[in-house]
DNA sequence: CATTAAAAGCAACAGGAAGTTGCTTTTAGT
DNA sequence: ACTAAAAGCAACTTCCTGTTGCTTTTAATG
């Protein structure tokens, strides 16, 4: 995750430092950010709290990211790596299920739901809340290699993959985030299962 | 003391007044809190601003709402009442079409993304967001009452109204939420053809 | 229409976080 | 070992939140 790398032109000499203990710093501001971020959401977490937590002073903080939704995209991003990924058992339903159920389970995570919040197109600054679309759609991605994969197979018919991403993981997004009750494999199974016979009955109408 | 109950029975007579001035401070309130919540999103409204934008006085916001959070809900709630309706025109496909279309196009408005906002789990008055939740539900109310009016003529097989809300909206939401394109017609169009086709292929297997 | 108390207006607070600045100290890179 | 980049530090200013005591308006009541 280099940011702020050189200007560009190599000429001036002066000597960036981005080793030692700048980097240490700066590991331990952005740890803490991500945890409070979890903690207080995306809108709560204080530069004042997040210097204390990571043992810092406060004008560290401040000089090295003045932007506070660049602070907290990157502490984002850097934690956003572990992402579920999509199985390839050879049973399309049940691989789908599992996913769908592995990604409930990431975004009923506080660090989920800051996700979540980042992405809202209401409030915070637009090339963060791309950043962070960009790593949700990741998983989009596996998810349709996953199902090209069936398709090849013959076990699905070819269908446009994102949308298909959509149609599985818009309902649960929306289970999750009302969050008036859990979301279980059941659910998942259910959803698989009307979306999958629906696009076999739409995609070859006998 | 003879009936001097201060604290619950409506016996006091001291004279509370809603009326008149009372009335009008707390409507240009509520009217101008929800004008900057649809703006700011629902962290980021500022009393002070409210206060002026409803030409009144700092204090008057204050004491009529102590609560940052009610106050949110009570001017989101005002405006909520334009919620999209079902129509029954006898054409579950279209009907649900036109539903999902004009969902989206709420929910793209500022208004509607204050509203999604509040609901969110992360941040927030737990009271709050129910009170909101309940109010996104009605739509599903209403779907769910169409769809069972299908299903009694038969065109769709008994099915669970809010599993099948939660399918239809869920792409919506999402597509939504993200904002990266648009939600057409063709998008609802495609959800509500592939629901519809998995629900009758997994109610009538073979 | 006069009375009266509720509620609005007003001004002056305290408190806390955001953000800035000038200076000193540490330390990475040569 | 030298030197400048970056961290630490302290002392600000600014803005918003939230509160309080007092004055003025005015809705409700008789």
């Amino acid at each position: 995750m280099p940011d702020e790398t050189d200007g560009g032109a190599p000429g001036r000499r002066p000597a960036r430092r981005p080793g030692g203990r700048t980097a240490r710093v700066r590991a331990r501001i952005l740890t803490a950010a991500a945890e409070l971020v979890a903690r207080d959401g995306v809108s709560g977490f204080r530069y004042e709290e997040v210097a204390e937590r990571a043992g810092v002073h406060k004008t560290s903080v401040y000089r090295n990211w003045p932007d506070r939704e660049r602070l907290v995209a990157d502490a984002l991003l850097r934690y956003a790596e572990d992402l579920a990924s999509v199985a390839d058992t050879g049973d399309v339903h049940r691989d789908l299920v599992d996913f769908l159920v592995a990604m409930a389970g990431g975004l009923e995570t506080p660090f989920g739901r800051a996700l979540e919040q980042a992405v809202q197109p209401a409030g915070g600054n637009p090339a963060v809340r791309q950043a962070v679309a960009g790593i949700l759609d990741r998983r989009v991605a596996a998810l349709q290699r996953r199902i090209d994969a069936a398709a090849d197979r013959g076990e699905l018919p070819p269908v446009d993959g994102s949308f298909l991403g959509e149609m599985l993981s818009g309902p649960v997004h929306l289970i999750v985030n009302r969050g008036t009750r859990p979301f279980t494999r059941a659910d998942a199974d259910r959803i698989v299962g009307v979306v999958l016979a629906g696009v076999r009955a739409t995609a070859a109408p006998a």
